[in-house]
DNA sequence: GTGGGTGCAAAGTGTTTGCAAGTGT
DNA sequence: ACACTTGCAAACACTTTGCACCCAC
């Protein structure tokens, strides 16, 4: 049930997929926003805008902030990237939507590990209970906190410091 | 289901469990803060930070926004009030979980109507998944966002502008 | 009396935007 | 050519903080 695990493939279809968006929308396909989505898709880890200015910027030094910040609401548009709060003062995003655009979040209280899942019976139950009440659903997002096994046992997270 | 009204004794068991947090992280309950809790309990609204100040300043015109930022995270702390990103640029409080511990949001995209509810089968499914995964459940968080039953029939929702 | 609390205004922080120059189609 | 994009730096909006005074215990 846990996600992960980036491929060729994946990293292929998702550019593909933003293109097509861009297509649609009628929008540039730049250097500058082709730097921004290699950085985005070549990882399964979630960043910070600021993280993927750095990143883009490993590959061509150019991409201003701007840009960056002009582009992270395409790429959620799309739907290909979440925004998610995990209750710091910076946003996160999520470049596993492109991939498994249902999967939910447990994150770990102590040690921040953040775990990824999917479950068709979850997705089931939220659909019954949104019908019921006479919403369609759109999207979905749960975020479970709690403490990881390791915490448990040990008392405290094994990658505490990370 | 779906989750609704405030009385008296609620609001009274909510400034009593406030009361006790303070006094077990021996912190004063001065005045303001007492302005600030009756503001926060006595809807079942959300709210910003900034349409708190403007609440507890109907109840004493003296209150500070410093005080207001400054007794948000003692609400949240204690649990009373829980922190929520609905995608826009502020936060928004939720005074609820002081009744209502588990329970969850529905947005109707078109005219931001929020719906609560709460599901016992859901909790259950949350512990079953996260035991899997090795995790114990300490906070647990679901928002769906779709499209509202008003807004299916008649092409946009009745209250489109509020 | 003393350590925590308050109001004010200044400082932060992450994000957005106006503008002039550049560029994809 | 023309509209869309970009980089830069200034502007923003929300939130936090330093400081001097104040007050609950």
């Amino acid at each position: 049930m846990p996600v992960a695990g980036t491929s060729q493939t994946d990293f292929e279809n998702a550019k593909k997929r933003f293109m097509d968006f861009m297509e649609t929308k009628n929008l540039r396909v730049t250097s500058q926003r082709m730097v921004i989505i290699d950085a985005v898709f070549s990882t399964d880890d979630h960043f910070t805008a600021e993280q993927l200015l750095k990143m883009s910027r490993q590959r061509d030094s150019s991409v201003s902030r701007a840009t960056v910040y002009r582009t992270l609401p395409l790429l959620t548009e799309s739907g290909l990237v979440h925004e998610m709060d995990f209750g710091k003062d910076y946003k996160i995003y999520d470049p596993n939507y492109a991939k498994h655009p249902n999967h939910n979040h447990i994150i770990c209280d102590d040690c921040d590990k953040i775990v990824e899942f999917e479950s068709d019976q979850l997705d089931k139950l939220e659909n019954e209970i949104s019908q019921e009440l006479g919403f369609e659903v759109k999207t979905q997002q749960l975020k479970i906190t709690g403490s990881c096994e390791d915490l448990k046992k040990l008392g405290a997270c094994k990658n505490k410091n990370s």
